[in-house]
DNA sequence: AGTACTCGTTACAACGTTGTACTGAATTCA
DNA sequence: TGAATTCAGTACAACGTTGTAACGAGTACT
């Protein structure tokens, strides 16, 4: 059986709550005991019972990151930050898998998962803001979505500007006709192109149309699929923007595979700095968000939230950086003419 | 607050314990109490504190999954399937991220890590036999490494006729210089090489200890380096079989940036099949653990352990299967001569 | 009619922890 | 020297749940 309070404070000859008081680093306690119970507790292996714990003083130290999809290169990054940052802080991180299902985004959102974790940093994909409605239940940071702004905490990055100096690097690279990939109905895809169509303003070419076709879910495969149509356009884009660096990977595919040359006939960029870019040929010139800082700031709102449970409190809105990180699908260029 | 079964029961007019036998589903009630009481719980929205029911029960319906580095594919890809069969048995995962380190896989192994998890599911990297002697303080279940045989419960798949299998197909493409990346000291890799030395045999193709390099970690970047080495070579090789899918897009990238044809000049095999392969340029041959088996055997054996605590029983290995499967990397390819 | 059994329900205790209120001793102050 | 203050440590209760034992009311058997 596991060791217990009461094993180290009989074997200590003290009272259960001294050991309590050592283990939780109260001041209350004389050097030469605290030492004493000290080595009992290293003697015995004590651990303390997190169960017995949270249901004393309502809180488990476990938060929950939910991710719609696991396998998502970016998702699982964004996971390893998150750890990291928690265990920081002491705090255990649940990894739930949504699979993108709206039903099981909100359920989370409601926190009508485990009754265990003290709160959830959500990566919502099919949420929407009537979703939020009934939530409150649960502490709740969201990422990504700035469409929610009133109803929780969340975390953003930049995404119209970091689509217009993605747009703006290939404009500069002398390409006139850019695609994009992923420009979908979600709200990050809106600010993408909204980006997008400032920085081609600003260089006064023409959006078409016709170089925004309707894409699917973020995969290798549609990003394939949609490249195999933007080839077939009478006029072919020169370059192609995709709005995340797996649909980027599928494209490159594609191109590849027609014959084309990277970056000589059409430039490539990404979203969201995952390794499969890094190492891809050629490698692939992405705008890389700031994943520790995206992490750091979602568990510090949600122990924050956590923490001062006065429901009162305002929605807090938090900007993580990014950066355009330039490699060989942009950078071997020529510029024409 | 939330609410408690107190709060059921008076509202149900019923004890406690009677509000506790049907959340739990005991047969003692009678069923015109049971749909009432019911009917309460959905009016409250009552959810079992869990922690609680831990303290009671000594069970908390947690089973930790702990990897190397969750941002490996293979890795992700197997997280994602324990979740999955974990909540078909309605079982929380979480996940716990080594990074490899083997002080951190020991303090798992003996159950250090949070008081709070029923068992482990460990993907030991730099695990020793001699530290798992300790252990035993929580039910156990490894992944992959068949030395721990007698310690502990563990799943592998038939690493020996995988390589044999993968060796043999790229032998009958009419290849002779097959080099091997990832032969280290690893009790995996040990085995791989075997498979891949009976291979060589049963096709009366001699070893050359040249064409297996040292090798580090298994990631692109050591993929990418050593396949620079083996280039160097007088005699280089016109096969590559990488035992993870990481090295082989690692060399890949490499072949494909010093001008070489794949596979008409170096034909490449991996071992995972982890998504990036199947879209990689060209898509890679790769030995196909049978993922979701290995997710099923692990949680299994994990559960039965938990379940029946008896200390003497015998430790049970099971071989999940494993499939070859041919894409681009090996398949183009025109026999020579 | 009395005993034995079954059934549905209940009261109580306990899981391991910690906050509150308390105690007794040592120390300080007037 | 007596009163106030500080300090180290303790006893008790409570968090929400469930296993055990016990209960009274029927029902079945003799």
């Amino acid at each position: 059986m596991d060791v217990r309070l009461r094993d180290v404070a009989e074997r200590a000859a003290v009272s259960v709550k001294t050991v309590s008081n050592v283990v939780n680093g109260s001041p209350r306690v004389a050097p030469d005991t605290r030492s004493r119970v000290q080595q009992v507790i290293e003697e015995l292996g004590y651990r303390p019972n997190l169960s017995a714990r949270h249901l004393r003083q309502g809180r488990t130290g476990i938060i929950a990151f939910a991710v719609p999809d696991l396998n998502v290169p970016y998702f699982s990054e964004l996971a390893s930050s998150v750890i990291a940052e928690a265990k920081q802080r002491s705090v255990t991180v649940l990894i739930e898998d949504t699979g993108g299902d709206r039903e099981a985004e909100s359920a989370i959102a409601q926190g009508l998962s485990s009754s265990l974790i003290d709160g959830v940093i959500l990566s919502p994909l099919a949420l929407r803001r009537a979703d939020l409605a009934g939530a409150g239940r649960v502490p709740l940071v969201l990422l990504g979505e700035r469409d929610y702004a009133k109803a929780s905490d969340h975390v953003v990055i930049d995404n119209v500007a970091a689509a217009r100096e993605a747009t703006a690097h290939l404009l500069e690279l002398g390409r006139k006709r850019i695609a994009v990939i992923g420009a979908d109905r979600q709200e990050t895809g809106r600010q993408r192109v909204i980006g997008y169509r400032e920085a081609l303003a600003a260089h006064g070419v023409p959006a078409d149309p016709e170089l925004m076709p309707v894409t699917g879910e973020f995969t290798r495969a549609t990003g394939a699929e949609v490249m195999r149509r933007l080839l077939e356009l009478p006029e072919p884009p020169d370059a192609v923007f995709c709005f995340n660096d797996l649909l980027a990977l599928g494209a490159q595919r594609v191109l590849l595979a027609s014959g084309r040359r990277i970056p000589e006939d059409v430039a490539i960029a990404g979203f969201d700095d995952i390794e499969d870019g890094r190492y891809a040929t050629p490698s692939l010139t992405t705008v890389a968000p700031d994943k520790t800082q995206i992490a750091r700031l979602a568990v510090t709102l949600l122990l924050d939230r956590i923490e001062t449970a006065e429901p009162g409190r305002q929605p807090v809105l938090a900007q993580a950086g990014h950066e355009l990180v330039i490699r060989e699908s942009t950078s071997a260029d020529r510029t024409k003419e």
